[in-house]
DNA sequence: ATAACACCTAAACATAAGTTTAGGTCAAGC
DNA sequence: GCTTGACCTAAACTTATGTTTAGGTGTTAT
C-alpha cells in the first residue's frame, strides 16, 4: 500500500494529477486511512493503464468510459475489445506518422549540419536532388510522401 | 497561389487554424489581393513544417521561435541545428514509447478476444504466464518493461 | 438585383487537463 | 509545545490551441 506521494514518484506524475484522476472517477474506491489515500496493487495497475491510454492519445473522459465498462463486468467485454481494436489502428498510424516526422527531422539535421559547416544555408538550400547523399534524399522523400 | 480555403483542404486544417497561425506570426508576410490571403509555395512549405513540428509535440510558440530564427538568417544556423538535434532525441523516445503502448494494446486485444470467446474474463485474468502464447507474453512483458 | 459564397477582422468563448490557493488535519522531531 | 512535512478539500485559476460570433466586403449565378 502506497501514499499519494509515493505513487506520484513511482509514475512521475504530480500529486494533484492523481487527486484529479480520483476526483474524475478514474480510480474507483481508493482505500483511506484517517482520510488519507492508500493505493493498492489494483490501483497501481489502473494508473499504469491510464498512463498507457493517455500516451495512446485518449482523453480522460474516454479512459473513464473504459474503466466504467470494466466495473460493469462481462456484459461490456465486446465494447472493450472494440475499443482496443480501434486504438490499435490509431496507434499504428501514429507510429507511422512519427516515423515520417523523424525522417524530416533527420533530414533537417543533415541540412543544418551542412549549413553550419558552410556558414550559410545558401548552398544546401539550392542543392539538386542528385547531389544529395542517397540516404538523405530517401529521408526527405519519405517525409514528404 | 492558393486561397485559405484551398490550403485548408490541402492540409486538412481548418480555415480558422490557418488564420490563427497567421495572426500568431508563424506565416510571415502572406501576400494579399484586395485583403484576401494568397498563399505561395514558400507558405505551403512553412505550413508543412508547422504540421510536422506539431506532430513532433512542439508548441506553437516554440515553432514560432524556430521560424523567427529562419527569418533572422545565418547567425541562427547553430540554434536551429541544436533544436532539430533535440527534437530528434525526443521523437525517437516517443516512437519507442508508442511501441510499448502498442504492445500493451495488442496484449489487451488478445485478452478481450479470449474473454469474449469465453463469455467472461475470469479465465484469462487468472491465466499463468506459462499458459499464455509465447508472443502474447512477449507483448505483455515488453509493455511493462 | 438579390442571393449565395468565400473571404475578412476583432473579440469573446470553449475545452482539456491539470495547478494553485486558501484553509485545515495529523504525526514526528526538536 | 512548536514547527515541519505530508496529507486533505473545494473552488478558482491557468494554458494552449484553436473556434465561434457578429458584422462586413467583394464576386458570381440566377
Amino acid at each position: 500500500m502506497w501514499t499519494i506521494g509515493e505513487v506520484a514518484q513511482k509514475f512521475n506524475l504530480s500529486i494533484s494529477a492523481l487527486r484529479y484522476y480520483d476526483k474524475e472517477g478514474l480510480l474507483s474506491d481508493v482505500k483511506r486511512e484517517n482520510g488519507i489515500r492508500k493505493f493498492d496493487d489494483k490501483d497501481i495497475e489502473t494508473i499504469f493503464m491510464i498512463e498507457c491510454l493517455k500516451k495512446a492519445g485518449m482523453q480522460i473522459k474516454d479512459i473513464k468510459q473504459f474503466l466504467d465498462w470494466v466495473k460493469e463486468g462481462n456484459t461490456t467485454l465486446d465494447k472493450r475489445l472494440k475499443m482496443f481494436e480501434n486504438q490499435k489502428v490509431k496507434v499504428e498510424k501514429q507510429i507511422q506518422d512519427m516515423q515520417k516526422v523523424l525522417d524530416l527531422i533527420k533530414y533537417k539535421c543533415w541540412y543544418y549540419e551542412t549549413a553550419v559547416k558552410d556558414g550559410s544555408d545558401e548552398k544546401v538550400k539550392n542543392m539538386k536532388e542528385e547531389d544529395m547523399p542517397a540516404e538523405i534524399l530517401k529521408l526527405y522523400k519519405n517525409s514528404h510522401s
